[in-house]
DNA sequence: CTAGGTGCAAACACTTTGCATCGGG
DNA sequence: CCCGATGCAAAGTGTTTGCACCTAG
């Protein structure tokens, strides 16, 4: 987790973590990247890509691996699920308790080591759901 | 699922569907595009996966976006939860029972509709565990 | 001062797409 | 026959990297 170099804290580092950290939503690294524009518009994508790895790396930021999406990236560091709206792709904490159990259950079933657990949930989220009672908006 | 038209079951969408049919394991588009191969050399990797595509489309095999890597695909349609190993990236079956309560422990806790869940473990499989038990592949 | 950080552009890995041609039903 | 499928190359998308310059400590 901690690095033996201690984290130089550059502007645009520090800005970074701010603006995540006002952030109640779980922004994409070019999300990020629109609003610390508006802070450092000289920023490069890039420098957000290394920082929020970097970040993640010392547990100051926890990244997320999205199934077939794109990264996200949150200031929260405590374990928690997620659900992603399957219509606009946003992404919300979901308040409920964690289930550990189940990795011993893995553990057992499939011989693997360390087992650590994932869940991912999908829906529809209440503003699409608002929206688009049919559900079909990209099949059109 | 269906769609209006039949699926054309041409050469190369027979060999795709029956090379994954032989595999327990889960191959991405172009481990499998390397087993095809062998039975037609020209076939291109973007039939692959636009076969594989289809195929996942019509329900005959399952698509999964694993977070953070590559897309995998398998000829199993039942419903299970997968491991994938942190060292060597292969991914395994789980064989455990579902959890579906927790879709409405979810959907009472963040007021999505539709919720479906996925489950993915990590851990070590046998085979890296056995090989490196000092557990430190890459950092070397 | 100097190692680590930055901006830029270019490279990368994976996946999708445009198009002329092919072939299954 | 004709429309969906194919192979190829080229374009996309999201992310990482090489490099010369910059800056926090």
């Amino acid at each position: 987790m901690n690095s033996l170099h201690p984290l130089r804290m550059t502007q645009q580092r520090r800005v970074i973590l701010d603006e995540l950290r006002n952030l109640t939503s779980h922004p994409t690294a070019d999300e990020l990247h629109l609003l610390v524009r508006k802070r450092l518009p000289k920023i490069s994508i890039s420098t957000l890509y290394r920082n929020l790895e970097i970040l993640s790396a010392s547990g100051l930021v926890r990244k997320m691996d999205v199934a077939g999406q794109r990264k996200r990236f949150d200031a929260t560091t405590s374990k928690h699920y997620h659900i992603r709206c399957d219509k606009c792709g946003r992404v919300d904490d979901v308040h409920m308790d964690l289930i550990p159990t189940i990795e011993e259950i893995a553990r057992s079933a499939c011989r693997y080591e360390s087992v650590s657990h994932r869940v991912e949930f999908t829906g529809i989220c209440p503003h699409c759901a608002e929206d688009e009672p049919f559900e079909r908006r990209d099949e059109l």
